[in-house]
DNA sequence: ACAATAATGTGAGATATCTCATATTTTCTA
DNA sequence: TAGAAAATATGAGATATCTCACATTATTGT
């Protein structure tokens, strides 16, 4: 984690507006910071001191279980706020969220702030628009990972991140994302090659019968 | 669905004050209504015309699957919102709502309130609030579903939801809301009736190890 | 440039969970 | 209060998914 220079920040600031969001002037209470890739945004069980928007870079929310394994909640996307739900006191301590790639990120000092944005109508809004966005898009995956095999929900998957005809997304992220072990996945994408609907090549897939992965993810959609 | 009474409705209106929540006087927006045990409150993909406050009774939000499966994404108990992501216009049609029991609900039109919810700081703030402790719950049990066996899940849902040491909840309502099928719940409970966890007695089960119970329930919590 | 680390890939065997069929009992409703 | 609908119950067989073990191939840090 690295904190940006004066100069840096203000550029950042300039080119990623976020008044839209405050009734007030937001930006005196603004650092800008760089987090590297793998880094760490929020440690799981942390108090978080502030809250982030994230302009640059990804993230993966997640949550690790007694037994040892990990939750993939969500993969976090710029721009997008972190930490909200802290603030809120919603929770004591936090998930953990994890840089996927290096990210730039808005801090705004909950100690500062908290009391004039748990009052702002405008942030208070958004904030709102925001949180039932997620809950939707999150209750949307986890009832389908229940509702339907690894198969279709793969095939949607490849549709939706494949570039062009081309597949490549790594395996270890996916099957967290996706919520099956690594070797499933593995299974699952050898029984696509077998059937021809992917075929692969140099590091990934490439997508040789659309129409059939497009016949599996139309299971699910409703 | 029945309207009440101008006399029936001051009642609840007494009882249950909602104007903690608002920033100005609620009351004029206000009818009760009362829904029949298994009666729909939000149809599925309907757009609703009110945001509603259940009072009193419980219901199931659910969403049906194009495979005809359905997934219970929460019991939804009284006190509470319910419609708030629709007032958001966060979602194009809602999920279905239906109760479990005879319910009592304050419904506020959410054409002739709508542009003043919106502005309502305290509203605002409480509904912020409700949506990430309604987001982190729907988290932790999806996730909790995902990592472990339902041996673990049901042993923790019997501690939570037994009466003394006897439980005795439908099971076509828990192997939904635990997201198994109704075969497998039955097959987990006859476990642990061999393992004389539990005892049939009634139209229940007597818990008869409890600590075995915990032992399972506690490979959970985090 | 090399060692360490992460990602990929595959096999074998186990198990958690599902589907479907069918019978009985309880609860609701006309 | 009888008939319909819902809930309970159990068997048999299938399958989706997991665990663990191990080998190979990239990627990364120093």
């Amino acid at each position: 984690m690295r904190k940006l220079s004066l100069e840096e920040s203000k550029h950042y600031i300039e080119h990623y507006p976020i008044s839209q969001y405050f009734s007030f002037d937001i930006t005196p209470f603004i650092q800008v910071y760089e987090f590297d890739k793998g880094e760490y945004i929020f440690h799981e069980h942390s108090f978080p001191d502030y809250l982030y928007y994230m302009i640059e870079g990804k993230a993966k929310l997640y949550v690790t279980h007694k037994n040892g394994k990990i939750s993939l909640i969500d993969f976090i996307t710029s721009p997008t706020f972190m930490g909200e739900m802290e603030l809120l006191n919603a929770e004591r301590y936090s998930k953990g969220i994890q840089t996927v790639t290096t990210s730039i990120c808005f801090a705004i000092s909950i100690r500062e702030v908290k009391e004039k944005l748990l009052a702002d109508p405008v942030f208070l809004k958004m904030l709102c628009l925001f949180l039932s966005q997620k809950t939707m898009n999150a209750t949307a995956k986890y009832t389908q990972n229940q509702a339907y095999p690894l198969e279709n929900r793969l095939a949607s998957f490849i549709l939706l991140s494949s570039d062009q005809q081309f597949y490549k997304e790594k395996h270890t992220e996916v099957c967290e994302y996706l919520g099956v072990s690594y070797r499933h996945l593995l299974f699952v994408l050898a029984h696509f090659c077998e059937e021809e609907y992917l075929t692969k090549k140099d590091r990934g897939y490439v997508l040789t019968n659309r129409q059939a992965l497009e016949k599996l993810a139309s299971e699910i959609t409703y």
